[in-house]
DNA sequence: AACCTGGTCAACCGCAGTGTA
DNA sequence: CTACACTGCGGTTGACCAGGT
């Protein structure tokens, strides 16, 4: 349970990894395994301290890592990862071979955050922002956004709030007329199809509410 | 050309979990 | 049971770069 002892003591290097040290570290760990991190930078002649070590080699050197951007079925997977794991980087990377949890957060916090901001929903919770819902002139396109996130998540076998459901469907169907709940729920192509939709002040708030638990 | 701003990503920091003496 | 060592993880930082003014 105890801190690790603090690995800038006594003069060891920090910052960017040189060639050279690349070089001594993966020519190290190809020969001898990477053993135990921490007499690992002495034995391979490194001023660094283990956990660098440890870092620079899951991070960058290891043989198997994929460079290069994501595919767009990656981006898909981390997302949809996301939705049901939230931050758990690791377990996300797990699924996702040749890409490292630092890789992964980053590409979160760079592309795809800001990407799920500006489609009006909340990247934590993967759910319409409701700042945006209320009053917003695209309220049916924050709507189907909803839609298609819930749909997500049956889809995954989560379990789901059928109070949530109902709201949402009723947010969706037209005037007086109720619509199946199937149609609501898997028929996401119809949605720009509805005639008419009208949401009423009590069912946003209604909505706000329950997307608030 | 110089400066500013925002995006990107490697690397660091600190905490938590686990193993062991 | 406790203390310590080691490892793994997620959040954050800061250097670098490109594009805009």
């Amino acid at each position: 349970m105890g801190r690790a002892p603090c690995c800038q003591k006594n003069g060891l290097k920090k910052g960017p990894w040189t060639s050279d040290e690349d070089y001594k570290l993966s020519h190290y760990i190809e020969e001898h395994g990477p053993g135990n991190w921490r007499t690992l930078p002495k034995l391979a002649g490194l001023e660094r301290c283990g956990k660098s070590c440890r870092l620079r080699w899951t991070n960058y050197l290891r043989p198997d890592i994929k460079r290069g951007r994501f595919s767009f079925e990656e981006e898909e997977t981390i997302i949809r990862l996301h939705s049901v794991l939230g931050n758990k980087w690791s377990a996300i990377a797990a699924r996702l071979p040749g890409r490292t949890d630092n890789e992964i957060k980053n590409y979160w916090n760079t592309h795809i955050r800001k990407r799920l901001l500006r489609m009006g929903l909340d990247p934590v919770t993967h759910t319409p922002k409701l700042d945006h819902l209320i009053g917003s002139s695209s309220q049916l396109n924050i709507l189907s956004n909803l839609l298609l996130a819930l749909n997500q998540q049956q889809q995954q076998q989560q379990l789901l709030n059928p109070q949530l459901l109902s709201i949402v469907a009723s947010l969706l169907t037209p005037l007086g007329q109720p619509i199946p709940q199937n149609q609501v729920l898997f028929g996401n192509n119809n949605i720009s199809e509805q005639p008419q939709y009208q949401t009423s002040w009590q069912q946003q708030q209604q909505l706000k509410l329950h997307c608030q638990m």
